[in-house]
DNA sequence: ACCGTGACGAGAT
DNA sequence: CATCTCGCCACGG
């Protein structure tokens, strides 16, 4: 027993896993979907771990403005770029060009 | 065991 | 409109 242990990191990288291409998110949407409405950070500190785990689409998870904040953690500067534009995400001076229009947010996509 | 920090966000001043 | 503070949970020192 005692195995869950309720992490929300776990909570998160499913959640993150579910971002279909071509689409971003923030880590509020995430963090409000899983019930953390002031969580953000957590989601973030998540993001930090999640390169433990294989499927975990990090480039694609931004900041409310749009803004690539977590772009140093992907080894490279400019890596979270590439990989979004790799997906068809538009990214300019490291933000998300028409944010608002790929933006999926996972409490109306997966049917809140 | 305690304090500080962190890929954020919203409200208050 | 810009700046500051608090809240959230987990982890490092």
């Amino acid at each position: 027993m005692s195995a869950d242990k309720t992490n929300y990191f776990d909570l998160v990288y499913q959640v993150v896993r579910e971002i279909p291409k071509g689409r971003v998110t923030s880590y509020g949407a995430i963090a409000n979907y899983l019930g953390l409405k002031s969580g953000a950070r957590m989601v973030g500190y998540a993001m930090n771990a999640a390169h433990t785990q294989p499927d975990i689409p990090a480039q694609r998870v931004v900041n409310r403005q749009g803004l690539l904040t977590g772009k140093h953690h992907f080894g490279s500067p400019t890596r979270m770029q590439e990989l979004l534009e790799a997906d068809g995400v538009g990214v300019e001076n490291d933000q998300v060009q028409d944010f608002e229009k790929i933006f999926w947010d996972p409490e109306k996509e997966l049917g809140f």
